[in-house]
DNA sequence: CGTCCATTTGATCAGGGTCAAGACGAGTGG
DNA sequence: CCACTCGTCTTGACCCTGATCAAATGGACG
């Protein structure tokens, strides 16, 4: 159990305001561990024991229905925290945690909250102001099932995950990490089928390449014009 | 400007754990105002100035897009909190407050949201639990909207309203407040059409009473069946 | 009594879900 | 190195839910 390296969280906007004998205490509570591609890190409905840092790799966050459906809430990206139920006066996680590439993660026990809060200057402002982003985040997308159709809802989501998590390469800018036609159908209300058909039309149209798990965005604007409604040209 | 009396406020969780020499401070600096029935309270992208409590009421917090289509993103009861963006860091409103009945509503300047969360024993806390439910209500909904089929998510809808603001009559729990099935329509993404067609079939099978802007649920049991979407037998 | 909404209800139709097969590609074990 | 297998993706056919279009009815309120 040798001690975390400080630059390891130093940058993070979490801890921007921290001073630097923070950063040293709240490695030194902390177990680091990797995280294998599609393996859980914590389970919906479950005991919320510990929150985590997200230090590298790419998390979705799951919420399965009774009748078996599954639908992604959103994707982490590195420095990030996840598992935050507790911030909200939760005991048990609301949704499930599953590393889309292999990760590495920070653990807390939950325990620690408090002592986080209290302690690190801007740790509590920034969780907070985590929390309301993630709500008004949450509620546009409620808008957009309510409102919108498939086609719109799935060019949305493409060209967000691009934007947040996209890979410049000769093409246009990739997704990077890999991600099925079924997951963008659990982000957007529909199925894969609908998804596939969907890829392949604007592949046609040279708007994106797509192939097994992996979707580039070639022309963002004209998607960017069926996300919002006009259909494209051409 | 007469001094507003302190068991106007003073039963609310959100002051529970405060001293009575804070109400009377909280008191003293707000505004209290009486909002007619379909008046705005504060529009969505404004400037957000204010922040202001329910005092007697119901009030609709409404979404528009670009299409001019709406989306009632949630109702609010007397003693809670509206257009409290700045908890969570914005400027402007991110949905419009409209008045469901004539409220009843005291009013504060955002800048004096600092001084309530830094002496006010309890208020931040609370906020932020508020903000965490909120969140975990809209990812259900979110959920709902992405899995379930029109008829459970009225239903579901239908069911809420009644068990957050019913009031149980001879035949059952009315919503207490006017409610059209446009209304309806915009908080479960279909149209008022559908809810009418939905409405009449519940009616004919004794499990709600309707009519114009007011809706009974009759039998919860089964209406409740509907919403997780076993077939509501007879 | 007239006007304005909310509501109802019928007819039509299309977006996209469901069902069914197959093709493709990546990793595995022999 | 090759055959096999499993999971992803594609694509066609069909059909159902619920949107859209159109009109009429009925209360509520001035």
């Amino acid at each position: 159990m040798s001690q975390l390296d400080r630059s390891l969280i130093a940058g993070l906007p979490l801890f921007r305001t921290a001073k630097p004998e923070d950063l040293d205490r709240v490695l030194s509570s902390a177990r680091s561990l990797r995280v294998a591609k599609d393996t859980t890190i914590f389970e919906e409905e479950a005991e919320g024991h510990s929150f985590f840092l997200l230090l590298d790799g790419h998390v979705r966050v799951v919420k399965t229905t009774p009748g078996g459906d599954q639908v992604i809430v959103r994707y982490i990206s590195a420095g990030e925290l996840i598992g935050i139920a507790h911030a909200m006066g939760r005991t048990t996680y609301p949704a499930s945690a599953v590393a889309a590439v292999d990760c590495v993660v920070l653990a807390w026990p939950s325990a620690m909250w408090p002592e986080f809060m209290a302690q690190i200057p801007g740790f509590g402002e920034t969780t907070y102001q985590t929390v309301g982003s993630r709500l008004q985040d949450v509620q546009a997308r409620l808008v957009e099932m309510s409102t919108e159709q498939v086609e719109q809802r799935v060019a949305r989501v493409v060209l967000r995950l691009a934007e947040q998590n996209g890979r410049k390469t000769g093409e246009g800018v990739e997704i990077d990490f890999p991600i099925s036609r079924q997951d963008i159908a659990e982000m957007t209300g529909t199925t894969l089928h609908t998804v596939s058909r969907l890829l392949a039309a604007w592949e046609a149209k040279g708007l994106v390449k797509s192939g097994r798990q992996r979707v580039t965005v070639v022309e963002a604007g004209r998607l960017q014009s069926l996300a919002e409604g006009r259909a494209a040209s051409t």
